[in-house]
DNA sequence: GGGTCCTCCCTATCAGTGATAGAGAGGAGC
DNA sequence: GCTCCTCTCTATCACTGATAGGGAGGACCC
């Protein structure tokens, strides 16, 4: 089977999903694709090439075709689907949330922004208005997808004393979190409430 | 001089000021410190720690002590105010938002997020919504800035080139940064721009 | 005073990383 | 048949974070 981009792509999002980003090496890499480690960089001029890449391929994986609101469905909605979406592609692969913020100038995401702006104009936002809607929501969706990839499961250690000391310190954090995380609630939901305040604006200040 | 936790961050990152968070080495950081690498092992369990302490003192910089809002002061300029320093204290050191999101369990952020969330309760709002309000904030204000302080400026390649297929591209993306950055308007309008828009709410729908 | 422990820094060394130089196999096209 | 081009190889670099284990020197106790 011959060696190209897409190949080593996918292969490398294998990887990641077996180790992680940090697993992702060019020796490890080039053993699965069954071949020396300097002829990826043929095929690439260096890693954070071959990241760029795999930053792309999440994104298509998540959005093979950009679809427009349909002309009932309110804007807001559109757009809060959009970003989920692209948590989900964040959240889809181990690290993604680094991995799509490390690579720069992402033609993927600059036809998501595109998309999402010429959208708000089609229903009536001034051109910067679009753009500070669309530009506070995917770089709200990033910031979110990065905290909350963090800590890659490890569990083991003295966790329960660090969260008691942490309780102590602060009180109202630590209600906070077990307030929310009470019933059958997830972190999709916590997500979905940031962002539905970041769409349609937050409560009336009291 | 005695070599002491706070000497070595202190030194790290002046390091870091100089050269990035790439550059930040250990044995770099222990040539400065007139010290063979191996030692600084003996202070920091690994170079994780290290730039967990690195990242709570570029907090600390700028939150040397945390204030409440005074009785008049309404809560979104507090809030606002808040963001805006956080936003200054990652933007004060190269790569500053990039060791503040790897860093794990800050106690200074946590510290920060235990002051925003009491104080929008003092001010009314229910638990819940405290911690919603206050970690979209949190979260967007560290994505704003990861992607701002991406490209760090190393000019002179063909970047014009670039410019013009992404503008033909993306035109309503291009129309919108060009429009933005007219006339004496800079990244830090367009942050408060869209911090104000999280804060008080998006424009009314067309 | 003498012994013992602890703190702090050292030398030597490891495995692993991204990356480059330069050789060579093998097919395509003239 | 020759030449070029595409692709992969071996060998090697400079560096990285990290560990093992030794030793100097002060603190502290008998």
């Amino acid at each position: 089977m011959a060696l190209d981009r897409q190949r080593i792509v996918t292969e490398a999002i294998a990887l990641l999903d077996a180790e992680g980003l940090d697993g992702v090496t060019t020796r490890k890499l080039a053993t699965r694709l069954g071949v020396r480690s300097p002829t990826l960089y043929w095929h690439f001029p260096n890693k954070a090439a071959l990241v760029t890449a795999i930053a792309e391929e999440i994104l298509e994986e998540q959005f093979p075709e950009l679809t427009r609101p349909g002309p009932e469905e309110r804007w807001q909605d559109w757009l809060s689907g959009l970003a989920t979406r692209l948590r989900r592609a964040l959240l889809a692969h181990p690290d993604g949330a680094r991995i799509v913020s490390a690579s720069q100038l992402s033609l993927k995401m600059a036809a998501i922004s595109e998309l999402a702006m010429s959208t708000l104009m089609e229903r009536g936002f001034a051109l910067r208005q679009a753009r500070l809607i669309v530009l506070t929501v995917e770089r709200f969706t990033l910031g979110f997808v990065l905290e909350e990839q963090w800590p890659r499961p490890e569990a083991g250690s003295g966790e329960d004393l660090d969260l008691a000391a942490y309780g102590a310190m602060f009180p109202t954090v630590m209600a906070g979190v077990t307030d929310y995380f009470q019933p059958g609630r997830t972190v999709d939901d916590l997500f979905q409430d940031c962002l539905r305040m970041v769409i349609e604006g937050p409560p009336a200040a009291p």
